[in-house]
DNA sequence: GTCGCTTACCATGGG
DNA sequence: GGTAAGCGAC
């Protein structure tokens, strides 16, 4: 069966089929022969290798099309799976494009979580639960290991729950149930790690609860134990694509090969040069074994590059040749002209968020060398999120927009989540972490006291917490302020419960109604804190992102997978994101700062898994690179601060790993011209051992010595300023005013659009007049 | 019991 | 620098 004969598939295919595939088919003109081929071969295993840039999701969706097209398959039939919501939104929409019509359905296009929500919940039953289960995020989850552990009598100060939970999720992600862990891990976490991995699955059913490791783990058990319900979706989805498929760990793997397992139309798509994942799993080994597990598949390479200029392709390829047991491609692109990748070396991380600041205002008035482009062109790629802080200061004080991506989900704030435990328990009342979330929340004068009192009488009932609460109440076994307020609450969970039968009402009045009669909101609006305003808003967008479901009920099965951050206004900014949230996305103007070894590669990765760790990095920089479309920035500062204290740091071994032909050595503002230079004299002895260390290091020398070769000391231009007098003429010294970020302060002094001001948690800073409102409330 | 202060530990990455 | 736990004062 290594060849597919298409003949035979057309003499099976009904008429209607045949009438469709003689439809034009204007998504294939422009695709090159390999995509082309990835496209038509639609039976069968198919292995699409993928490089970056060279045009990857435009053959899957492409491909989507065509099964639609040629009437091979219904919208419903095609399980198309992504990683990230992003990645599914994305591939929904040009699909859609090009159908030339939006889609309405395709109801198994989505992240492999969002699926298995989909599928468990017709299923829950199967492994003890109802269907209306909720999903605990990381917190909830770290809270129930959390008493479990202290109900252990285990010390966690020696054994942090945080740790039994990596290795739960490790165990799910290699989809061993508590049962099928092996003897050789027994030893963890001080030998109760299996133990206790039963109880948290034991007190998960009791709770009508999963986490995101059980969402796949779930259905691998279903599909292997119920062959009834697999062959029923073996059947159902006649059509398997699956993006990143490098990414995917054994519970996915598993799961991606018994659904496949009938008719084996399973199309992945990959780049094992792009697998960035390992540490939550992933195993390179699927993809490299892709054709072992599929005899005949077709692998199908895509190597064109149309992404970037030949200098960004050739410093990447350079990078990730490092690395041993690659499939092996050979990107190449037919692009010619092109910038070399930049290099520069920068005395600390504030210099080096000060330069990138310039250097992006710099490419927006195309002046510096620099051609123009848009903020929404550029991006700033780092390696960890506390790296971004750095930006978001500098950024703020210049006034430059930016966006953060792939932040703090919305789902993950504090009011967030506090606003849904609310909604939780009133949908449903046995929600016991929900309701010991908000019992006293705000603050009603329920200590741990009078926890402990429900918990106990919930206990020894065998009831729900708000059941025991119940009973607490009517025994008054919890006095005071605090038995009238635990009463108040008990009665308003009731009340909202009955309302929520009431057609009348909708749910987003009933939302807004838990909300004020809970005190919730009055909460928020009664605090001072500078934060207290963004709360009270995110709390309005919740109420109104309700609009888009039926019920409570509804929102709450969907939220956790689906809310990402994407309140945006639209406007022009630069993005700043992890490289991880980067993979997939491409710009033509691309910083990657913070190349220090330790950082980048990461300490943490290398300790924790040595040469695998380090080579997992090493893809990370070949993915940072190749996002690049036209210039490519890559920075190095030699001092950092960490944990709010300075230490210096060697550039990167991967800036010697780049091959040198096709990089171009910026020299550092001030290291030549004085300043910080090599001969500077230093204040002290930790300054001095700092520079010892970074310009003694290899790289430093390295470099030093290209610049040397091609000396690139233009002077600097000065800035030119505009000054929007119309934002500081409000203004006077001492008045006090607000910021986004920095909160309330006073005003110091006014110099021409810039304010400097006292912050009363950030300190004196210099601020941009438009970014700060006055505020009326007392003068001082 | 709560509030507010100090201390200890900490931060790779995502659904 | 930021946050959760720990502790004394009300």
């Amino acid at each position: 069966m290594s060849s597919y004969d298409e003949m035979d598939a057309f003499d099976g295919a009904s008429l209607s089929a045949r009438a469709m595939a003689a439809r034009p088919q204007p998504y294939l003109d422009g695709l090159n022969p390999a995509q082309r081929a990835a496209v038509e071969q639609l039976e069968g295993p198919v292995l699409m290798l993928a490089g970056a840039g060279t045009g990857k999701t435009r053959a899957l969706t492409a491909r989507i099309v065509h099964l639609l097209n040629t009437g091979r398959a219904r919208p419903n039939e095609v399980l198309a799976v992504t990683f990230t919501n992003k990645a599914a939104r994305e591939m929904k929409n040009r699909v859609g494009q090009m159908l030339g019509q939006q889609i309405e359905g395709m109801p198994w296009l989505g992240t492999f979580h969002a699926i298995c929500v989909k599928l468990l919940r017709r299923h829950a039953e199967l492994v003890g639960l109802k269907s209306n289960f909720t999903i605990l995020d990381t917190d909830d989850q770290l809270r129930l290991l959390k008493q479990l552990v202290a109900a252990d009598g285990i010390d966690d100060k020696r054994w942090p729950a945080r740790q039994l939970a990596n290795i739960i999720d490790g165990w799910k992600n290699r989809a061993l149930t508590p049962d099928k862990v092996p003897a050789s891990d027994g030893g963890a976490y001080n030998h109760r790690g299996v133990v206790l991995y039963a109880q948290y699955q034991e007190r998960l059913k009791e709770l009508n609860a999963t986490d995101f490791g059980d969402l796949l783990l779930h259905m691998v058990t279903i599909f292997q134990t119920h062959g009834d319900v697999l062959a029923q979706y073996q059947r159902w989805f006649a059509y398997i694509l699956v993006d990143e498929y490098q990414d995917t760990n054994v519970a996915q793997y598993l799961w991606l090969r018994l659904l496949a397992g009938g008719h084996k139309n399973i199309c992945c798509v990959g780049d094992d040069d792009q697998s960035i994942y390992g540490w939550r799993g992933a195993e390179v080994g699927n993809i490299l074994r892709f054709e072992k597990d599929f005899p005949g598949a077709h692998v199908v390479r895509l190597e064109q590059n149309y992404r970037s200029t030949p200098h960004i392709l050739a410093a990447a390829s350079g990078v990730i040749e490092g690395n041993q047991g690659r499939l092996g491609k050979t990107l190449f692109t037919e692009l010619t002209e092109g910038e070399k990748v930049r290099l520069i070396g920068h005395w600390d991380g504030e210099e080096e968020a000060r330069w990138i600041g310039e250097e992006v205002e710099a490419a927006q008035r195309g002046t510096r060398g620099l051609a123009k482009f848009g903020l929404d062109q550029m991006a700033i790629l780092v390696r960890a999120s506390h790296q971004m802080r750095a930006f978001e200061d500098r950024f703020l004080t210049i006034g430059l927009p930016y966006r953060v991506i792939g932040g703090p989900r919305f789902y993950e704030r504090m009011e967030i989540r506090d606003a849904m435990a609310y909604f939780r328990v009133v949908v449903s009342p046995d929600d016991d972490l929900a309701f010991e979330r908000i019992v006293n929340t705000p603050k009603r004068g329920l200590g741990d006291k009078a926890r402990q009192t429900i918990q106990r009488t919930a206990r020894e009932n065998g009831v729900s917490l708000v059941e025991g609460a119940r009973l607490v109440v009517d025994t008054k076994a919890v006095g005071g302020k605090g038995g009238v307020e635990l009463a108040k609450l008990i009665s308003g969970i009731d009340r909202w419960g009955h309302m929520a039968g009431d057609k009348d009402l909708s749910h987003m009045e009933l939302a807004e109604i838990i909300l004020d009669e809970s005190g919730y909101t009055a909460h928020w609006q009664n605090d001072k804190t500078p934060e207290a305003p963004g709360r009270l808003e995110n709390l309005k967008e919740l109420v109104k992102a309700l609009e888009q479901f039926d019920n409570l009920q509804g929102f709450l099965e969907h939220v956790s997978l689906i809310m990402d951050n994407e309140s945006d206004d639209g406007g022009e900014k630069v993005s700043i994101m992890t490289l991880h949230a980067a993979k997939g996305l491409e710009f033509p103007v691309v910083f990657l700062p913070g190349w220090e070894d330790g950082l980048f590669p990461s300490q943490r990765s290398m300790d924790e898994s040595g040469l695998k760790g380090l080579e997992e990095e090493r893809r990370l920089a070949y993915v940072g690179i190749t996002r690049a479309e036209e210039v490519c920035t890559i920075s190095f500062a030699a001092n950092r601060r960490v944990f709010g204290q300075w230490q210096s740091s060697m550039p990167s071994r991967f800036i010697d790993e780049l091959p040198q032909d096709h990089v171009e050595v910026l020299t550092p503002p001030g290291l030549y011209g004085g300043g910080y230079g090599a001969a500077a004299p230093t204040s002290n002895l930790h300054d001095a051992a700092a520079e010892a260390n970074v310009y003694n290091s290899p790289g430093w020398r390295r470099l030093q010595a290209r610049s040397q070769e091609r000396p690139v000391s233009q002077p600097r231009e000065s800035k030119n300023t505009v000054i929007d007098m119309s934002a500081v003429s409000s203004f006077v010294v001492g008045e006090r005013v607000f910021h986004q970020k920095f909160g309330y302060g006073a005003i110091q002094g006014i110099e021409g659009d810039k304010l400097e001001i006292a912050f009363e948690k950030a300190g004196l800073k210099k601020v941009v007049a438009k970014f700060v409102t006055g505020c009326d409330d007392i003068p001082f």
